[in-house]
DNA sequence: GCTTTATATAACAATTTTGTTATATGATTG
DNA sequence: CAATCATATAACAAAATTGTTATATAAAGC
């Protein structure tokens, strides 16, 4: 039942599942491309990415100074259920805004 | 987006997922039922089940004093991937304390 | 090395939520 | 019709949550 409670908690803030279906939509993005996206600050971005870290619902890699998270597609959890729902709500959000810092140096 | 955050609202509380586990065990029940099964006031259960009433989870009907709850089960909504789980914790709540009152109305 | 950039964390006020106690309502029973 | 029983609601304190502003950290660029 934990885990129930924990993945519901998660989805009853709506910040938290515009985040959650951005990033089902992009694959991986990092901080700032979430806030530029969704018009949230950086330090509510991070705060609700912790917190889905924590529920194990999303993971998080270091690249250079980006922090770059994606979702954990984990078939056994509560969360697969959840999936098409975020697709569908995915597709109303804004195009993303993409980090150009990022996209620049990746181009070395 | 909105139904969705409805949902895991309801779902954000481990009460208010036991209540639920056990209406979707117990098909209907009335308050005392929920409350001397689960441990919990009878404020406390009423207000949860007003919530879940309000979120479109759950219809109440009345039967003399007594208000009986029931699950909707909307096949449409978001709630549809949720009676697996809450099957799944339905089985590890206590066994069913009847509402004795009730019961012997009911011989009539 | 100093500045800038990306992210994380801390501290705070405002709001929401939970669980309690007390009380109201409304049907039933004696 | 007075007392009782089941439920609902109100009022409250405690705790949790959100969003903000300010600051810390740590990598990169110049």
């Amino acid at each position: 039942m934990e885990e129930l409670v924990k993945t519901a908690k998660i989805f009853s803030d709506s910040n938290r599942v515009r985040i959650a279906a951005l990033l089902v939509r992009e694959s991986q993005l990092c901080v700032c491309e979430i806030c530029d996206t969704l018009l949230l600050s950086q330090p509510l971005v991070s705060r609700h990415l912790k917190q889905m870290r924590e529920a194990g619902m999303l993971s998080a890699r270091q690249r250079g100074k980006w922090m770059l998270y994606s979702m954990n597609r984990n078939k056994e959890s509560t969360l697969a259920c959840w999936y098409d729902e975020l697709s569908r709500i995915a597709s109303n959000l804004p195009p993303l805004v993409a980090c150009s810092a990022m996209a620049k140096k990746n181009e070395h």
